[in-house]
DNA sequence: CGTAGTCTTGAGTATCCTCAACGAGGGTGG
DNA sequence: CCACCCTCGTTGAGGATACTCAAGACTACG
């Protein structure tokens, strides 16, 4: 069983850190505000007004849907750097928990950014840039979801985290998320994605650092389904 | 088996015609032309530079992408209205090719759209939500194709096209594309697909009138899961 | 009217899900 | 400090689902 904290209220402070930021940020830096978030909570609900966007800072979290019939559904992994909560329409469909606890966000007023963005082009163009780059993000996810058998979901699921999620220092891929997390993402049962790492690990192709950090050996038989 | 025609060339015309448009791009039809092309043909292709952004104006296409062993995967339908080809880095990941015959898209240059919203607030904004729009779309499409049961996959599908392709005078959800295609779509074998929308028609909640054109009768019994 | 591609249906098999049980880790309270 | 609980992760056995292979019916188009 699942459980669910979705306490709300997290620690907010308004923020003069001096966090890395890219340039066309500085402009607006005053709008931001960051907050602090324990495992499970809520960061942005489903069916909430979209007033503003997010910046993961640190920590990770997790975007899902809740189905007609109750049933919850992962359509995303939020990680350091990620940008999320543009909408279009007035209305969120998803809602956003953090995995990690601590995890940071930074929050900026959407209409407040749009009118900065009318005056200031660079701003616009980055703002589209990352949209850009969120419509290319969540369209190579269709590739990891769309493949037919668990060991190529899993597989490429491992790759892609490699690409996001790697610490360089002690050179493994950190899985944040726990296996419920991946198996809902993956359209998988639990016990399947497990079977699926095991099987990984015992030809060799990846070695468990703890249950949550993996080391990619051969990439290869990751990305080829080889029974 | 399935036919590719990939010819290239395809019938480009400098468009003056009178086409619905919304406002914000009536600034910028001067730089626009449309094309037409043939079942099959690319629109463009992987590895092309993203020079222009795409609005498919009548017909159909799919977006695809080539995995390194050689299959294709169907990562989106696009269909009359839609806009695409929007890419933030300069080289594309995916293919599009035309559906049906005669397929007409209008292209306009990237370049010079993101010269015109520099100076346009009201062009930015339109682009910006167009874009939002297309990460709204993905990730809709993700609660789809990441659905457990073949018949909650087509089921969810079914619902999908009809909001999208409806056609209100006949009634019916136009399907322009093949059985094999909704299969790539879908993850599913086309075998699979073929036996869903049996079972469907069996159970009484769709009606075929003619292999691609399907009127929806029951609703709730293509949503929810009822084996 | 013929051909090629598309769509449907059938039978057998492999894969993945469900149910069940057990081990490991982290936090809390005695 | 240890015992307990809760969640997470892994492994096993059996059964349902979807894939593969195969063949026939239908459509579209020249």
């Amino acid at each position: 069983m699942l459980s669910y904290v979705n306490g709300r209220a997290p620690t907010r402070t308004t923020s003069t850190a001096p966090v890395t930021q890219i340039d066309p940020l500085q402009g607006v830096a005053h709008l931001r505000s960051t907050a602090s978030y324990r495992r499970g909570q809520e960061i942005y609900g489903a069916g909430e007004s979209a007033e503003f966007w997010y910046h993961l800072l640190s920590g990770a979290a997790r975007k899902c849907a809740l189905l007609a019939d109750g049933r919850r559904r992962i359509v995303d992994f939020l990680l350091p750097g990620d940008f999320f909560g543009f909408r279009a329409r007035h209305q969120r469909n998803f809602a956003v928990e953090a995995i990690i606890p601590g995890t940071i966000v930074a929050t900026y007023p959407r209409r407040r950014i749009e009118v900065a963005a009318d005056t200031d082009p660079a701003l616009g163009r980055w703002v589209r840039e990352t949209a850009f780059e969120s419509i290319s993000r969540s369209q190579g996810r269709v590739l990891i979801t769309g493949r037919v058998t668990a060991l190529e979901k899993v597989g490429s699921f491992l790759v892609e985290m490699g690409c996001r999620s790697f610490d360089r220092i002690e050179q493994t891929v950190v899985l944040p998320m726990s296996r419920y997390d991946i198996a809902d993402y993956l359209g998988l049962s639990v016990e399947t994605v497990s079977r699926a790492l095991t099987g990984f690990k015992q030809r060799g192709a990846i070695r468990f650092v703890g249950p949550h950090r993996v080391r990619l050996i051969d990439r290869r038989a990751l990305e080829n389904d080889q029974h």
